[in-house]
DNA sequence: CGCTGAGTTCAGCGAGCGATGAATTACGTC
DNA sequence: GACGTAATTCATCGCTCGCTGAACTCAGCG
């Protein structure tokens, strides 16, 4: 029976090729149940079943809840990456690359788990939201602002991450109709000429030169 | 002693009037909980003793953890109210007068736990994220829209509220500066014309007469 | 073969959760 | 002043949580 104990390995007749190893279905798991249902919501025993393997090996691999978190969450683009992409290009339509870049990073289905593991978490754990904060205004959205060289860059990021992350909310997170089934090229369409607003036009209401 | 059984009433010299009553205290307590952690993190033994009280009272008044929830959030504003007040006056600042309207909303300290609360619960939650869903989008939004008699306002209706979530949630929920720190008519004359936009401009990318 | 180390399972600890039921005390009413 | 009812506390149940330590089994190496 051998109910206990390692597992035998595969016939080894072909290279480390189809079967998954236990670590990685661990993470798959770990990022479905943490897109799910964020980091509290989602125990550790429950992402063990779906993997198919014992709560245990969890802290064997892992070591804690905590750090299978930030494992699952690895970094899921590169910022100087999406720097290079948007910013090319002619100015007056840096919002629609950038809804465009934006939306394309949430439609890839393993992305789309970790930014949902994010934002979930985020909502009622400081360490996730600021892990949001960094990575997404701080991270990417300011130094993109910045790079177009207008003033209160910090300002324009703020407004750009709100339309933005607000478009995550409705579409990924609560799933609303029509826009949560709408072609991205559309949204694109729909929202970008806001954020080329928020971007390079002058804001009302605040002292011109401020930053 | 009397460490158990009913607590004596105050002196009764006076009428009542400034120490609560214990199932307001217990709601009060409820309702920073919730805003604090959303449902599944606000646990009734934390908010008991936020309020002062044993936590098989909240059983007592409430029945359940569920109907203290929704007693807590009881809803938050008239959605009649808002179309009466925001529908009224200039149909080309509409925009800026929905922004006013909905800041007005979390401005107002109660008012702004329940709906932290609802947010925050909503996340992972789908009987809250219905409520929300319902509550802002369907009950609010889509009639505000649809009275301004222009098409397609079912997708117009998303994209304002994606806008309007995604402003409560860098401004109160992540609490991103400058956004969080900036006054109410600053944030009005920025996003206002975004929200008009949404509302009376014609949407690129789409059959115009869609509905 | 025999050893060692990595992979895996199991049983269980201590804590916290929502909920319940009985016991205790005070209020309101006649 | 006795009684019924509402308010309050306490002890506890059954469950789930993250985590630990011991035991067991296989792979790789000599």
């Amino acid at each position: 029976m051998a109910r206990t104990g390692r597992r035998p390995a595969r016939p080894a007749d072909e290279e480390a090729s189809a079967s998954p190893d236990t670590r990685s279905s661990i993470l798959a798991a770990a990022r479905a149940g943490f897109a799910l249902s964020g980091y509290d919501g989602a125990s550790t025993r429950a992402i063990a079943a779906a993997a198919g393997v014992d709560a245990a090996l969890i802290h064997h691999y892992f070591g804690s809840k905590q750090r299978l978190f930030v494992a699952a969450m690895e970094i899921p683009f590169d910022p100087d990456a999406v720097r290079r992409e948007v910013v090319g290009g002619p100015r007056d339509t840096v919002g629609e690359r950038i809804v465009r870049f934006f939306l394309d990073l949430w439609e890839e289905p393993v992305r789309r788990q970790i930014l949902l593991g994010m934002v979930r978490s985020a909502m009622t754990d400081p360490e996730a939201a600021a892990m949001v904060r960094r990575l997404v205004i701080e991270g990417t959205v300011l130094p993109l602002v910045a790079e177009t060289g207008v003033t209160q860059s910090a300002m324009r990021a703020t407004l750009v991450g709100s339309q933005l992350m607000g478009l995550a909310l409705i579409r990924y997170v609560l799933c609303v109709e029509p826009l949560a089934g709408t072609p991205v090229e559309t949204v694109v369409a729909a929202v970008g000429p806001t954020i080329q607003r928020y971007v390079t036009a002058p804001i009302e209401g605040l002292p011109p030169g401020a930053d």
